[in-house]
DNA sequence: CAGCAGATTATCT
DNA sequence: GATAATCTGCTGT
């Protein structure tokens, strides 16, 4: 259980810290080893323009999931921290309910079970339906880093607007990231 | 190993 | 009507 008050700071703040923390959904997951901050002044971020129907979570508690589909396909995994501002969940490395994920993965490399944010909420069963719920409680957890880790920036990937804003964390040298810090 | 096309649909303009 | 915070598989070195 993190503090009360982790995610109610700026986002990048939390994204920083975020790394290293264990993410179990339904006791599956593992530390987060990829994430990446967007707030409303950031032109990338789905919150830019305002509040509407599909980003409501990101103007609500903080603490909270955000979930939305992307090309059509894929969910992501969001974490709301202050208002209009968010951490995309894009990588973890993959250490608790292995089985589980390899079968929800079609029997994947380990490490490639999670190392992207579509692959990662397919590991760990996350759609729609966790929009919105706390993370807080069940079907999440969330334990604190053990230990300290050598975190890195760098530029976030898939975007065309706000690219100079090196807002992606990664923990150097992991193994399981989406892709390799430039 | 790099590069690219296709999948597939909700959301916003 | 165009776009999108992606992934996979195919192509060619």
């Amino acid at each position: 259980m993190l503090s009360p008050t982790f995610f109610d700071r700026p986002a990048p703040d939390v994204a920083r810290d975020l790394i290293g923390v264990t993410l179990l959904v339904d006791g599956v997951g593992g530390p987060l080893v990829e994430v990446e901050a967007y707030d409303q002044t950031d032109p990338a971020s789905h919150s830019f323009r305002g509040p509407t129907p599909r980003n409501a979570a990101m103007f609500g508690p903080p603490g909270h999931a955000y979930v939305y589909k992307i090309y059509g396909i894929h969910w992501c995994l969001n974490f709301v921290c202050q208002p209009g501002s968010a951490v995309l969940i894009r990588a973890l490395e993959p250490l608790h309910g292995l089985a589980e994920m390899q079968e929800r993965r079609g029997g994947m490399p380990e490490h490639q079970l999670c190392s992207g944010p579509g692959k990662l909420c397919q590991a760990l069963g996350v759609t729609i339906q966790h929009n919105g719920l706390s993370l807080d409680a069940t079907p999440f957890t969330l334990l604190p880093s053990d230990s300290s880790h050598d975190i890195a920036t760098g530029p976030r990937i898939g975007i065309t607007k706000g690219v100079d804003t090196p807002w992606r964390f990664v923990r150097r040298g992991s193994p399981f990231l989406s892709k390799p810090l430039r």
